[in-house]
DNA sequence: GCCTATCATCTGCATCCGCATATCATCTGT
DNA sequence: ACAGATGATATGCGGATGCAGATGATAGGC
């Protein structure tokens, strides 16, 4: 029952492996993975502040800087000062941002359902259900136990 | 049926979260993530070549060297050369070696069965049924399709 | 015996990462 | 009005990484 490889032994070099394959995928639509994290977060509710992104995609604030630059030259995303408090930029995606996103998004699928096509249907179910559950935990709950 | 998060945003930031979680236990043992990776390796078979370990492990053939000297200065792992090709230095676990790769083991078996224990039974056998499947295939089969 | 390939090792380079610090603008509580 | 907190940004450090040589020892084919 217990007898089992570490589970970081395999999902570790799986992630990698699944980064390697997609890397190029991103690239011929002009993103590196931090530009992509970018418009997945932006897409499913704008953020008012950059350290908010940050926090959510699990980048550095202060790194994460220039990807927004690139982004925003790019016609991607609107860096628009909020009236309400002008420290703050809200981040949105543009139109253009949302196509990008979601064209580079359907090449990524495409890979991973010929991945996920070779588990059986009972397995890819418990696997991507298990893995929205651990996904979704916040990284304190997986330190501490 | 489709409509789900992108599988390495999920399975990246989790890889991430379990590394975090684990490599204060490693460290307890005087461990590095590599040095782990060796003994793991080391245990499941001898392996006769520095660089076959690399490749087995995903590391570097010229970064590996330095935690393969850590490992043999603390009486870990053994590097003998082989009397049938002088070049090479056949890699062996020590007594010590298995004893610390099993305590070590134990640590991280315990975090990872407190996350697992999240899961219900059903996806908790998925998950891991999946995992080794998908973590079995090659790299290159991964980013192939 | 000689040429080429292989293995372990060392070194240097470019990159990325997390982190800490500092600056400037701006907001908020008192 | 002033002090302290907050947001965006720039910069530098230390560590880790992938990668490309270069070297010395040794094997193996011819």
């Amino acid at each position: 029952m217990t007898d089992r490889p570490d589970l970081a032994a395999m999902i570790s070099p799986l992630s990698r492996a699944l980064i390697d394959a997609e890397l190029p995928v991103l690239h011929e639509h002009g993103l590196s993975m931090w530009a992509y994290s970018v418009l997945l977060a932006l897409d499913e509710r704008p953020l008012r502040t950059q350290a908010a992104l940050a926090e959510a995609i699990g980048a550095d604030k202060t790194r994460i800087i220039g990807y927004l630059d690139d982004l925003q030259r790019k016609g991607l995303i609107e860096r628009t000062p909020d009236p309400a408090d002008r420290r703050v930029r809200v981040l949105s995606l543009t139109a253009e941002g949302r196509r990008v996103r979601d064209s580079a998004q359907a090449g990524i699928r495409r890979k991973e359902e010929r991945l996920l096509a070779r588990l059986s249907p009972e397995d890819r179910r418990g696997f991507l259900r298990a893995l929205r559950t651990l996904a979704a935990l916040p990284p304190e709950e997986i330190a501490g136990a």
